[in-house]
DNA sequence: ATCGTTTATCGTCGATTAACGATTAATTAA
DNA sequence: TTAATTAATCGTTAATCGACGATAAACGAT
């Protein structure tokens, strides 16, 4: 209405909300934020590693990782017998930069 | 462990983990994102005007006020019958700190 | 071919969420 | 004082979430 010229900060489109918000969702648990951190800190790592650094079940660590993978946080792929996951870089710097707008 | 001397990003506070997984949690609805946006856009307004522009009862919208309210991210001021809402912009920067950390 | 390892899925349970209408509380206007 | 306006709360319902143990699936090693 107002701000038709404005460079930096142009309104949300209806789909980044919903994308914004489904994202935030995943987060909005503290044992996959940690997982998040986590994969930050040693860029990849196996499912059963993760499940000896938060005090959860197996299936648990598995179900938050199925919903990270499913908000495009997380990529997973197999090796073997085990998964290795790492952090997708684009959609951390999307919800990064989606959040600088807020 | 190896980033003793790193100024910009160490890594973040237990607590930290914590209400940021809160603020996300708040955030992770689309109608409550949508209620941060129209904030930021018109700075303040009352509760039965956000009621007009989402399409969710009056005691709905009151509901997810509150919520915001509860993760901070939002004050509400008593004025008369009516109750004036705005965003918490310390709230709101400390949240895009911790999402710029991930 | 069988065993051990690793991960994903299934089924269950209690707790929480989201939405609504109805009601109550607070305040202004008549 | 009464009526109208505005917002918060209550109670209910269906749906979703979070956690777990048990099980199944995939693969490497023996």
């Amino acid at each position: 209405m107002d701000n038709c010229c404005a460079p930096p900060s142009t309104e949300l489109e209806t789909g980044d909300v919903e994308r914004f918000a489904a994202i935030c969702k995943a987060l909005a648990h503290p044992a996959r934020l940690r997982i998040v951190l986590h994969l930050k800190r040693i860029d990849r790592c196996i499912c059963g590693e993760i499940v000896t650094v938060l005090p959860l079940a197996q299936s648990t660590v598995s179900q938050h990782l199925k919903i990270l993978k499913a908000a495009g946080l997380v990529k997973g792929s197999v090796e073997g017998p085990r998964t290795c996951y790492c952090l997708d870089g684009e959609v951390m710097t999307w919800f990064k930069q989606m959040a600088n707008r807020l």
